[in-house]
RNA sequence: GGGUCGUUAGCUCAGCCGGUAGAGCAGCGGACUUUUAAUCCGUUGGUCGCCAGUUCGAAUCUGGCACGACCCA
């Protein structure tokens, strides 16, 4: 199956220069990626894909408006394109287990998941079948060669680092893979595509699942997971409200509990899925929210130097958008990761990556399996945490 | 049976000595964000338990009623 199917192009007949497939999504990042490699003179080839089949809340298909900026930045930057589909396969590898995750009383990241599975597995094949000798993509990271070996940096834009997504990706593979855009700010690309003309140059970033899109969360999964009511309690056993699910909620979680009354906010501090229970803690600095340890399977090393000899210090991030905290990595006998950090972190959730970074430069990653108690029930104070809190930048307005 | 206190937005409450109401939480919207969250900004809600009285004017004073909590019998 996945049928490429030609979208009238002209191939190019180049012959000498090497080929770069890459992937585009239709928004400003990919454009420009395109870009970018057809000026240093790859023979460029655009490759949309779809792996969702399926009308937006507004009843709109996105995917096709989608394909349609591909088709006009592929026109306008004068390569070919391509559209492939994926539907069925990013169902059955990354959509199945998604649901599994979230049923099991995970939370799950199925964008990494599609990453490794769909994106730099079947559509990277695909490019390689087509003859190119590299696959490019718009992420936010950067692929640095010395001594033969890749390492996968961090984007040079603080703000929209995307390693956290990709870091399974392995040194053979990086090998194999552009990420024209990495070493850029977003402004910069936002300015390259309006330069150049791209009407992508002020498409808004997409945000939500990759391939499915922003929606509203416990809808979405309701369609596919039983929503089975039950209650929420406190700390004290005590039933404070009702939920649609324990599965549909995640650690940390404070909007959608319907919880009000007296004082702070309340948050999920805690689940049991099997049961269909749901615990609250209130306030943002709950104990109960913070935990210092965890364990966690299924790791990737982007390196295959004899790397990493355990333990190892390195800084790690927990959930995107979270800042990376310094922590020691060590192996336990079945092969599963121990990390522990130096200062408890904020709902570290079972399901989520944990990403590890040296530097700049991203080491691998693995799934968080099980977190250590938090501090309400090992009752340790947290008064190291006033000094966690992120110090404003101090600003010298002068005299 | 008697007494005390309470009854104000969906919830928890604030409204000094009278001049037609506010805060937190929840909810909703937006920003941020290729997971889910968090965070930030903004915002909808009330004829102040009911009836009567005093007053130019009552959520705010007086009386009665209803309901609730507690106390004494």
């Amino acid at each position: 199956m996945s049928e490429l199917q030609n979208s009238g192009a002209i191939l190019s007949s180049s012959s000498s220069s090497q080929t770069v497939v890459v992937g585009m999504s239709g928004g400003v990042d990919s454009s420009v990626a395109a870009l970018l490699l057809k000026q240093q003179g790859y023979r460029v080839i655009g490759l949309f894909m779809k792996n969702w089949d399926e009308k937006d809340e507004n009843g709109n298909c996105p995917a096709t408006q989608d394909f349609e900026d591909v088709a006009r930045v592929c026109e306008k930057i004068d390569i070919p394109f391509y559209s492939i589909e994926f539907i069925q396969e990013y169902w059955d590898k990354v959509f199945a287990d998604f649901l599994a995750g979230y049923k099991a009383g995970y939370t799950p990241n199925p964008d990494i998941l599609c990453n490794r599975e769909i994106k730099f597995d079947l559509f990277f094949k695909k490019a390689l079948e087509l003859g190119a000798d590299f696959l490019a993509t718009g992420h936010y990271c950067q692929n640095i060669s010395t001594d033969g070996h890749n390492r996968l940096v961090k984007g040079a834009d603080p703000g929209k680092d995307q390693t956290y997504f990709v870091y399974t990706l392995q040194e053979e593979k990086l090998s194999k893979i552009l990420f024209p855009i990495g070493h850029l700010q977003k402004s910069e690309v936002r300015e390259i595509a309006k330069r150049y003309g791209l009407i992508t140059h002020e498409k808004k970033d997409s945000t939500g699942i990759c391939f499915i899109g922003e929606r509203n969360f416990r809808n979405f999964l309701s369609q596919y997971l039983a929503a089975k009511p039950g209650p929420i309690s406190n700390l004290d056993g005590k039933i404070i409200g009702q939920h649609h699910g324990a599965a549909f909620y995640t650690l940390g979680q404070r909007k959608g509990l319907q919880i009000g009354g007296q004082g702070e906010p309340w948050f999920v501090v805690g689940k049991e899925v099997s049961k269909n229970l749901l615990f609250v803690g209130q306030g943002s600095q709950h104990p109960a929210l913070y935990s210092d340890a965890l364990t966690a399977k299924d790791p990737y090393w982007v390196s295959n130097r004899e790397f990493p000899t355990f333990p190892f210090r390195c800084k790690a991030k927990a959930r995107y958008r979270q800042v990376e905290n310094e922590c020691t990595v060590s192996e336990e006998h079945n092969g599963d990761l121990r990390i522990e950090f130096d200062q408890p972190q904020r709902a570290l959730t079972p399901g989520q990556a944990i990403v590890f970074y040296q530097g700049e430069t991203c080491l691998g990653g693995a799934t968080i399996d099980r977190v250590s108690p938090s501090y309400y029930h090992l009752q340790k104070p947290l008064s190291a945490l006033k000094d966690l809190k992120p110090k404003p930048n101090q600003i010298d307005t002068g005299p």
